[in-house]
DNA sequence: CGTGACCTTGAAATGTCTCAAGAGTAGTGG
DNA sequence: CCACTACTCTTGAGACATTTCAAGGTCACG
């Protein structure tokens, strides 16, 4: 069936490859020969996009929409592991082994994915280092943040771990901020329980550094004094 | 200086070379082609390779030795952050910006280096697609155990992250392993205090689940009971 | 063989977690 | 359109685990 919406126009394929910033630089034929190995996915809000467990050897890309990675502990409490927004992907270890997904993957809002099989996602890489480079970059930034992450979580008291993350996210600014997540998956997400995290907050308003907006949004008032909090 | 050496030979870079995975499944010619732009550096215990704060234009491959990756904290304590072993490498951010060293990289072996600047390296992954592919796979891995690790230490209890973590560096077989670093570095290293490490390590070997041998290796002895502990 | 660093062990203090209940918000259905 | 409901988030008090702080033991190294 993919094959003959193949045939027909590239538009839909090509809107996905014009979004994602891995193809962002490649001249408009080479675009078009990754639109001829992307097919577009339709994902409605609360819709399943893979299960653990599952085989893939497909690379996902958000286009449109946001994707929520999690796992799903024996006890069946959910842990985020990443929020995929448009331009972010999963499934990277497909190129090279048969993946089992080690997550589930929900949108929590309607949109677009692209989706690459292997071996096209490997012909690609081989043909247009542009495409090599652009995921090299990609792989480098998200390898980066993980490890922050990583030591981020390292510490044991729970508002450094905050500020940290309040930093990275803002980028050090004085911004308005909207959390990718909710508040009790942002806790599980920092190593810590809804309840601690919703006193560090306050604790952070009373001393002036943030203010909150509406249950969502996170204003950063003082970034210096959220860098002296943070690790180094 | 390291032109005329060069010039001689190239049998310590293709020594380099043939050590990495990363150019494993190269040709002989390929393989010489990488060796050109390779610099050997060789780097004695206890040697500092780069510092923090170093502006680097370079990948750092190590081929022999052990190299340790750490932050200084404000109030002098080390924080390990990835210990390299032969094939591991370094830098790799820099590939796209003039990174800024965020660790410090100290040598606790003596062994050789392979470097590669940012501009050759580019140039390789352009020219030859088998190098693009080997660094994402070698990205994909390591960004896949960065994860994990965040995951790991995103739980508030010490026994399980121990666990999980001794589970991941063993295979989940019954072996007998060498820790990557002292004790003190592995409990910074998974969030806990070094009192807390050797606490729970006596209680998982009370248990009959591992037993410590000498300083720095410790038998598994029991992985399924392993693996009740760790999360999943 | 001595010295220093690493690791272990012990007891008290702190912080976070757990458990429980109450507010606020968003979304639903009448 | 409004009220209701369900859910998330907040707040409080007690229990628990880990961190501190301190000292002793053990191993590796010179």
């Amino acid at each position: 069936m993919a094959h003959t919406q193949h045939q027909h126009s590239l538009t839909r394929e090509l809107a996905c490859i014009n979004q994602v910033p891995i193809f962002q630089h490649l001249s408009d034929e080479q675009k078009v020969s990754v639109a001829q190995v992307t097919r577009p996915v339709h994902a409605a809000k609360g819709e399943t996009v893979f299960a653990m467990g599952e085989v893939s050897q497909t690379l996902y890309i958000v286009n449109t929409g946001q994707v929520r990675l999690y796992h799903l502990a024996a006890d069946g409490h959910e842990q985020v592991l990443r929020v995929l927004n448009p331009g972010d992907f999963v499934g990277e270890t497909a190129l090279f082994t048969d993946e089992i997904h080690a997550s589930f993957a929900a949108a929590t809002q309607t949109g677009e994915l692209c989706t690459i099989s292997r071996a096209a996602l490997t012909a690609l890489v081989k043909t247009l280092p542009p495409v090599a480079l652009a995921l090299l970059q990609a792989l480098a930034d998200r390898l980066k943040t993980a490890e922050r992450q990583a030591t981020l979580l390292a510490i044991p008291d729970a508002l450094p771990r905050l500020a940290g993350y309040l930093q990275a996210i803002s980028g050090r600014q004085a911004i308005t901020l909207t959390l990718p997540m909710s508040k009790q998956d942002l806790a599980a997400y920092l190593g810590m329980t809804p309840e601690s995290l919703s006193r560090k907050l306050r604790q952070l308003a009373k001393a002036g550094i943030i203010e909150t907006v509406g249950r969502r949004q996170i204003g950063i008032i003082a970034p210096e004094k959220l860098a002296e909090l943070a690790p180094e």
